[in-house]
DNA sequence: AAGTTTATTGACTCGTCAATCAACAAAAAG
DNA sequence: CTTTTTGTTGATTGACGAGTCAATAAACTT
């Protein structure tokens, strides 16, 4: 009983099932038939809308990197004009719970390491990285000068690795604690003990 | 033309090989076969050996986990007294050429991901990430008082962060822009503007 | 109504790979 | 010098999984 106007729903589900089923696997090694089988579909309808499972994790990527830009977008856009209040807001967007949940998590470091084989990835991955780190700059600029880029490349760092912890240790994921180690940071940084 | 006592040295290759193989692939998506070839023998000596795959892999991280530990052992017991010394002493240990090459680093990321589904290699994850922490606090403690807990969360987190994106970035690793990046945090956390 | 496009799947192909086995060789033990 | 232990491999097994295909059916077009 077909239904026209399937493709844009079959591949939303598709995607949101890859990212499942990479963050419960923890690693790339899923089927096609599991992930289809999770969206409710037969792995031959996968395939016939994304043409290889390659297709599919990057279309997951671009979906996770999105959603994580559109968040980023939207707290600094409420942020007003005050640097450490944007810097705060880039932060905790970072790690709000819409992206710092297991799953999400748990596909965010496979898909690093995709980047590894597949240029797509890497470059999806750079851009996003480049984004950020523009946008930690032009706060960081005002607030410690030269030291600026210095200070972005180990904020960027610190961020990756927050999250990296929080896809190895056991538990739920704990927004507010990864926010304040970053902030245990940024605040001695910037010179104003909290 | 069999020589005895080939064990040790067989087992050695192998590890050396899987590192490589890990590194060179940037997935653990490598065969036995692969892994057997680069060092000198059949697959099936491999196996003869180690029992299966995954015990190869877990040998290949306890060999990194051990050059490492040897690694900063070695270079606290040279370090004398001196907290910030000591700290210093940690993180050059952990950027040191021997760790920070491509293949290692690429094994390492790699290693994080068999943690997801492999009781054995998150323990041993678990085992590398206390060790480091009972070492930075123990001379965290006397420089930075109450502050120790979390400043040396932000430190772990933020030597992982490096590594993470040493995998992604290309070209060949550079260990002094790595402990530039950290010294960054740790010299602004201790108060003595660098 | 006939033809075309879209949706959907079960069955199949084809390759890959971990793990096993049978067999052979050389050294050590008796 | 025979028996056991250690080292070694080519060939084989058995499973699994990505991608293809033919077939079926409902909807849209003319």
């Amino acid at each position: 009983m077909p239904k026209l106007g399937m493709e844009p729903i079959r591949k939303a589900a598709l995607v949101k099932a890859t990212i499942v089923e990479i963050g419960r696997a923890g690693s790339l090694d899923v089927t096609v038939s599991q992930i289809a089988k999770r969206a409710g579909m037969s792995s031959a309808l996968a395939h016939h809308y994304f043409g290889s499972k390659e297709d599919m994790f990057l279309a997951a990527m671009r979906h996770i990197l999105s959603l994580y830009g559109a968040e980023v977008r939207g707290a600094l856009a409420a942020a007003g004009d005050a640097p450490e209040a944007r810097l705060q807001a880039i932060l905790r967007a970072s790690f709000s719970p819409g992206n710092f949940r297991r799953e999400a998590v748990g596909a965010w470091l496979n898909f690093y390491v995709l980047a590894q084989t597949v240029t797509e990835a890497r470059r999806l991955l750079s851009v996003y990285q480049r984004r950020l780190r523009s946008n930690l700059m032009s706060d960081l600029r005002l607030l410690v000068g030269p030291r600026a880029p210095a200070v972005a490349a180990a904020l960027g760092a610190l961020i990756d690795g927050v999250y990296l912890r929080e896809a190895l240790k056991d538990g739920p994921p704990d927004s507010a604690a990864a926010v304040a180690v970053v902030m245990e940071f940024l605040t001695t940084e910037l010179g104003k003990q909290s």
